[in-house]
DNA sequence: ATAATAAATTAGGTTTACCTAAATCATCAT
DNA sequence: ATGATGATTTAGGTAAACCTAATTTATTAT
């Protein structure tokens, strides 16, 4: 368990992680899909990763697969690297929030342990990324944060924003030209019937903001008390 | 010429220019050596870093290699990254100057340009590392600055610290411990006749401290006027 | 229940960067 | 000028991580 995973494996385990968040396995065809290469590469990549010692994954032919409690630590372990790396780059380095998932994606796997606990110190022990993902703490806990889709809100409703999605930078550009970061208040003013589109009120911002169904399932808010 | 190099690329590119730094062609077996590979694998890299378009340098069988242009600049563009990651440790995340260069070896190979003008920037340009090496601007150019090595310095003489090895864990703490630092002033007191031992007063330091021709010759430096 | 379709796996390669062992070349002292 | 020695290269192989094409398995609609 202590021998260095490849930088390939250690982006397997955080996309299973991330694909199996909210229960369930992660199929061949979705890992391919973010990671970008061919279906039949994942499957020979997911065989080895089930028969490590420890295996880092379970995985049943054509069923998908679930991290280990092993390759949960080692998706953990990256995903704290990640978002500590993405936050001190906002905050230390004068990065935009569009600019530092490419740019973490690649450090992740440079960052050594003391350098983890300088960024760590450094940031006094940050809980939150600049898009509102929890940070893992040395430890590897993390806060369960109760959340719910900006889908899932209910016309006239007022909420706070917890996360928006992080991967792509012309929609975090978009969301910040809109004012719609971590923190900010919103109240939804309609959603639109067949196609499910959203308009919304970032309060303190003058004009309303439109949001469709697929970028709305990956924002997710507090409902205010 | 603007495709990426590989990790291990840049590392051989880097050495070649570490090893050529004062003229003549670096061998097979100080690479292999300095590069902790074999001989064999040396031989291979080298027919194919050769046989680019552009090629990254040029070779002859038997009698080592030095770099093209190309590789001269690809080289330059690694040591100032690795030299500026090393200042950027140290002066923003409270590194000792002997924990830099492992961590710099690895980190080098993450940084992106934009990584590469933030830390600049945030260090103010700066020139040397912590080492008291130069480190390469924007542009690749470096400063070329006078120096004499300590095994030259005639006894009796004073100068001022210029550079340090810089790989070795070891060997920096000790010289830190004795105030041995760039910019340090010191006096020569002798040099032994047959195996050139050194014993030395760093100025505002008490006690004096002896230093081996091997050492000797990796530290450089300026006279007094 | 069957056939069409979609998803996943297997088979057979490639590339990169390393290895060891064997062969060859260069140099230096006699 | 020769032969020993050490340095270097060649030959043949491995491991990681990818690929495409062909095959098999699972799911879904009739
Ligand atoms: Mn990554
Ligand atoms: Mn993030
Ligand atoms: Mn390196
Ligand atoms: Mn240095």
């Amino acid at each position: 368990m202590s021998e260095t995973l490849s930088h390939n494996i250690q982006d397997y385990l955080k996309r299973i992680f991330e694909l199996t968040r909210s229960g369930g396995k992660a199929s061949t065809s979705q890992l391919a899909e973010v990671l970008g290469i061919s279906a039949a590469s994942v499957t020979n990549m997911l065989q080895k990763l089930s028969k490590t010692d420890p295996p880092y994954v379970i995985y049943q032919k054509h069923h998908g697969v679930e991290l280990t409690e092993a390759g949960r630590q080692a998706a953990l372990k990256m995903l704290r690297r990640h978002r500590l790396i993405e936050h001190y780059l906002v905050m230390k380095l004068g990065y935009t929030w569009d600019e530092v998932h490419q740019e973490a994606e690649i450090l992740e796997h440079a960052m050594s342990p003391l350098l983890e606990k300088r960024m760590d110190a450094a940031l006094g022990h940050p809980e939150f990324d600049p898009h509102g993902d929890p940070i893992p703490n040395a430890e590897l806990h993390m806060p369960e944060i109760v959340q719910i889709s900006l889908n899932n809100l209910d016309v006239g409703k007022n909420g706070q924003i917890v996360r928006v999605p992080h991967e792509d930078p012309q929609v975090l550009r978009y969301l910040g030209k809109c004012g719609l970061r971590p923190g900010a208040k919103i109240t939804l003013l309609s959603r639109t019937p067949y196609d499910k589109t959203m308009r919304l009120q970032v309060h303190d911002v003058a004009e309303e903001i439109v949001i469709g169904p697929t970028l709305g399932d990956q924002i997710t808010l507090k409902v205010e008390a």
